[in-house]
DNA sequence: TAGTTGACCGGAA
DNA sequence: ATTCCGGCCAACT
């Protein structure tokens, strides 16, 4: 069965480079406009390199956090693929 | 099964 | 602009 955390994988393994989006929009295209929580909770449960979580930020446009080097990784990788 | 936790969000002070 | 509070959801114990 698919659960959010498949779908939430899918969807931010899809997000192009040089790109990034909010949890509230993947949890929005996982079927949940509210799961936006659940998805950073997934997200920090599942440790996964195919998976960019790096361009997943707060509908804010800030970082949260990052299991894969921290917020300054997460920073310097967003920096390098030119998004501001 | 129920309780607790957290990489969230939006509004209010 | 910053800080506090309540609400929603999924995973973990």
């Amino acid at each position: 069965m698919k659960t959010i955390a498949d779908k939430v994988r899918d969807i931010v393994r899809k997000i192009p480079k040089g790109k990034t989006m909010t949890y509230k929009e993947v949890a929005t295209r996982a079927g949940n406009p509210k799961a936006a929580r659940a998805v950073g909770a997934v997200m920090r449960s599942n440790y996964d390199p195919s998976i960019p979580c790096h361009r997943v930020i707060a509908s804010d446009g800030s970082m949260r956090g990052y299991n894969r080097g921290g917020i300054e990784r997460k920073h310097e990788i967003l920096f390098d693929e030119g998004v501001r």
